[in-house]
RNA sequence: GCCGGCGUGGCUCAGUGGUAGAGCAGCGCAUUCGUAAUGCGCGGGUCGCCGGUUCAAAUCCGGCCGCCGGCUCCA
C-alpha cells in the first residue's frame, strides 16, 4: 500500500500500481470527469500513469493554466492525426499549445485551404468520438531515431539528435497514430469536447527563413461547446475594438496605397497626437530634460561612424545630394551626438537629459506593417541622457519610474522584458556585459518581474522593454531603455572632469510612448475609442431639439469654446435621438441637450456617454466639473 | 521578403461568362421633434492595376499593387 496526500493535505492509501485515473474515480467521480492531468510531487504526469511510491498528488481541470495548456497539446496530436489520416506522407514538425490555443507544422505537398481545413476539423471530430487513450512509451534513442527515420519523419530525426545525452525520450500514441513527444497528455481523444481551427500560415522550420517553409494550421479547443462560442464571442468583440477600424469610424488617421506604412493623421487623430505631446513636454520638463530637434537626412559618414551603416543599412533609405550619398535617420540618436558634441560639457553639467520627438523612417518588411502599430515612419518620443559613470543606476530608475507614471495615466498593464547582446553587434564582451547587469540590477531594486530575451538587444547595447497588449492580446513593445557604452567612444564624447582632464560618458536612449504613433494604436484598443475626456478629439457635443434653441445653443458651445473645451454644435435638422445615436458612436464623452426648458431656465441637460442622462445643471457648473475631470486626466 | 486568404460606390456587402445592385452615409425637399436611426426624392462605381482567353470578362487565366492572418524582424 502507498500513502497518497492530496491537496487538501488529506491521505488516501491504495494499492501501490494504481493508475492516477484510477485514483480520482474514487476519490471524486465528478472531479475524475473534469481532471486533466495530475502533478505528481511537483511534475505534471498523466492520468493513465501508475503509481507505486507515496506522492502528493494534485489533480488538474481546464481551470488551471497547466490543464489548459496540456489540454490544448493533446488537441493538436489530434489534429496531426487527422492531417495524416486525410494526407498520408504529410511530415510532422512541431505542434506546441499556445496562449489560447496551439498549432501544428506540417511539410506536405498538399496545400491547406480554407475548405481542407475544414475536413480536417470534421476528422478530429471522429478521432475524438473514437475515444482513442494516449498511451506514453519511453524509447532509446536509437530505438526512437530508427522508428521515426523509418517512417521519414526527418524533421522528428532532427528533433532527436538535438536532444541532450541523458534526456528521456518518449512517444505518444493515440489509435494507430504516433508522435515524438514529452507529454504529458490528457487520457483520452474524447475529452477534446470543443474543437476550431482558425487559419493556416506559413512558418519556417526552426523559425529560421533559411529553413523551408512548412504550413502551420492554427486552432483552440475547449473541454465544452459553450467555452468555444464564448471564445470566438470574445474575438468578434476584440475586432470592434481594432484600432485600424476604429480609426477610420472616429477620423483619427488613414494609410493610403500611395504610401504603404505612411500614416496621414486627421485633425481628430491630431487632437490625440498633441494631447500627448502636450502632457509630454510638460512631464519631462518637471524631471530635468530639455528639447531638441535634428534633422530627418544627414550624410552617409555619419552612420557609418555610428555603426548603422555596417548594423542597420537594410532597414534604412538613402538619397543623394548633389553628389553626396546621405540617409534618412532610423533613429535618432546620431544627431543627438553632434549636439552633445557641439560644446564642451564639465562633470557639473551631467546628467544631461536631451529629449527629442523625433520623425525616423524605417523600412520595413511589406508583410509586417500593420495599421499604426508597425509602420514605415513614426515619432519616437526620444531622450539621450549623458551621465557620469556614477550616475547610471539612479538615470535608470528614473526612467523606470517615469515609464510606469505615464502607464499609469492611462491605465495600462505592461509587462517587461530584459533583451540581451544579439548577434550583429559592436563592443566587448565585457563592456556588454557590465551594461546588461545594470540594467538587471536595476529591475530587481525597483521589484519588477522580468522576462529575458536572449539576443534581441539593440547592436549597441542591451535594452530593458515595455510591451503592452492589443485588444487581441498581441504585445506590442512600447518603452525601452538602452544602456549604450559605444556612442559616446565612436562619437569620441567627452565632459571635463574634476581633475581637469577628459573623461567618456555613459549614455541612454530610451523611449516612453515608444512610437507615438503605435502608442495611439494601443490607447484607441485600450479605450475602445472611448477616450477619456482629457484625450477625447471633442469632448462635448451640443444637440438643440429644434431650430428654436439655435442661437442659445451657439452661445452654449461659444462659451465651452472660450473655457478651452473641445466643444462641437450639431445644429443639423434632425431629432435628438438622431444626434445621440450618430454622438454615441463618436463615442463623445457628454452630450448637451438643449429644450426649450434649458434655454428658459438658462441650464443644459448632461448626457455622458456612458452613464446616461446626469439631469439638468448651470453651464458653468458643467464646465467647472469637466475642467477638473480633463486636468486630473481621470478615466 | 516568405506562406495562405482577400480586393465591387465613402462604409458594409450581394452579384461566378451576356447592358453593374442593396442598405447605411451624402445631397435636396418636407417635418420642428426631449435622451441610440422621421419620411419622400436625387446623385454617385473605367468592379485594385496591367495584360491574355472569348463574339462577349466584375466573373476564366497570368503578372503586378494593396489589405488581412501568420512566419521572420522590430518602436
Amino acid at each position: 500500500m502507498i500513502n497518497i496526500t492530496l491537496k487538501d493535505g488529506s491521505v488516501r492509501r491504495y494499492e501501490s500500481g494504481k493508475t492516477l485515473l484510477e485514483m480520482v474515480f474514487d476519490i471524486s467521480p465528478r472531479l475524475a470527469k473534469e481532471a486533466l492531468v495530475a502533478r505528481v510531487n511537483g511534475k505534471l504526469v498523466d492520468l493513465n500513469s501508475k503509481i507505486d511510491s507515496d506522492a502528493q498528488v494534485e489533480f488538474l481541470t481546464f481551470d488551471s493554466e497547466e490543464g489548459q495548456e496540456v489540454f490544448r497539446h493533446s488537441t493538436s496530436h489530434v489534429l496531426a492525426q487527422a492531417v495524416q489520416r486525410l494526407f498520408p506522407g504529410t511530415k510532422l514538425a512541431i505542434g506546441p499549445a499556445i496562449a489560447n490555443g496551439f498549432y501544428y507544422d506540417f511539410d506536405s505537398p498538399q496545400k491547406f485551404t480554407p475548405e481542407q481545413l475544414e475536413r480536417i476539423e470534421a476528422e478530429m471530430n471522429k478521432i475524438i468520438k473514437e475515444d482513442l487513450p494516449f498511451s506514453r512509451v519511453e524509447i532509446s534513442r536509437e530505438e526512437a531515431l530508427q522508428r521515426f527515420g523509418e517512417k521519414g519523419e526527418n524533421y522528428k530525426v532532427e528533433l532527436i539528435e538535438g536532444l541532450p545525452e541523458d534526456a528521456v525520450i518518449s512517444c505518444y500514441q493515440q489509435g494507430d497514430f504516433e508522435d515524438l513527444c514529452a507529454g504529458p497528455h490528457v487520457p483520452s481523444t474524447a475529452r477534446l469536447k470543443a474543437v476550431k481551427l482558425t487559419s493556416v500560415a506559413g512558418a519556417y522550420w526552426r523559425g529560421d527563413e533559411r529553413n523551408k517553409m512548412l504550413q502551420r494550421i492554427y486552432g483552440t479547443s475547449f473541454p465544452k461547446k459553450s467555452l468555444l462560442d464564448e471564445h470566438l464571442q470574445r474575438l468578434e468583440e476584440a475586432k470592434k475594438r481594432d484600432h485600424r477600424k476604429l480609426g477610420a469610424e472616429l477620423d483619427l488617421f488613414s494609410i493610403h496605397e500611395e504610401g504603404p506604412g505612411f500614416p496621414f493623421f486627421h485633425p481628430k487623430g491630431m487632437v490625440l497626437r498633441n494631447e500627448l505631446e502636450n502632457f509630454w513636454r510638460e512631464e519631462h520638463k518637471r524631471r530635468g530634460y530639455v528639447e531638441i530637434r535634428t534633422p530627418i537626412i544627414l550624410s552617409r559618414a555619419l552612420w557609418e561612424q555610428s555603426g548603422h551603416w555596417e548594423n542597420y543599412r537594410e532597414n534604412m533609405y538613402f538619397t543623394k545630394i548633389d553628389e553626396g550619398d546621405y540617409s534618412i535617420k532610423p533613429m535618432n540618436c546620431p544627431g543627438g551626438m553632434l549636439i552633445y558634441k557641439s560644446r564642451m560639457h564639465s562633470y557639473r553639467d551631467l546628467p544631461i537629459r536631451m529629449a527629442e520627438l523625433g520623425l525616423v523612417h524605417r523600412h520595413e518588411l511589406s508583410g509586417v506593417l500593420h495599421g499604426l502599430m508597425r509602420v514605415r515612419c513614426f515619432t519616437q518620443d526620444d531622450a539621450h541622457i549623458f551621465m557620469l559613470p556614477s550616475q547610471v543606476k539612479d538615470e535608470i530608475l528614473g526612467v523606470i519610474d517615469l515609464v510606469d507614471e505615464f502607464y499609469r495615466v492611462f491605465g495600462f498593464d505592461y509587462h517587461v522584458e530584459l533583451s540581451t547582446k544579439p548577434e550583429k553587434s559592436i563592443g566587448s564582451d565585457e563592456i556588454w556585459e557590465l551594461a546588461t547587469e545594470s540594467l538587471r540590477e536595476a529591475l530587481e531594486a525597483r521589484g519588477l518581474p522580468y522576462k529575458i530575451n536572449e539576443g534581441d538587444g539593440a547592436f549597441y547595447g542591451p535594452k530593458i522593454d515595455f510591451h503592452l497588449e492589443d485588444s487581441i492580446g498581441r504585445t506590442w513593445q512600447c518603452g525601452t531603455i538602452q544602456l549604450d557604452f559605444q556612442m559616446p567612444e565612436r562619437f569620441d564624447l567627452t565632459y571635463v572632469g574634476e581633475d581637469g582632464q577628459k573623461h567618456r560618458p555613459v549614455m541612454i536612449h530610451r523611449v516612453v510612448f515608444g512610437s507615438i504613433e503605435r502608442f495611439i494604436g494601443i490607447l484607441t484598443e485600450h479605450f475602445a475609442g472611448a477616450f477619456p475626456a482629457w484625450l477625447a478629439p471633442v469632448q462635448v457635443k451640443v444637440m438643440p431639439i429644434t431650430d428654436r434653441q439655435q442661437e442659445y445653443a451657439q452661445a452654449v458651445t461659444a462659451k465651452l469654446t472660450k473655457n478651452g473645451i473641445r466643444a462641437e454644435l450639431d445644429a443639423r435638422n434632425e431629432k435628438v435621438n438622431y444626434k445621440i445615436r450618430e454622438a454615441q458612436a463618436q463615442k463623445i464623452p457628454y452630450m448637451l441637450v438643449i429644450g426649450e426648458r434649458e434655454v428658459s431656465a438658462g441650464k443644459v441637460a448632461i448626457r455622458h456617454r456612458k452613464k446616461g442622462d446626469l439631469g439638468v445643471t448651470a453651464l458653468d457648473n458643467f464646465i467647472d466639473n469637466l475642467a477638473l475631470e480633463i486636468k486630473n486626466k481621470e478615466l
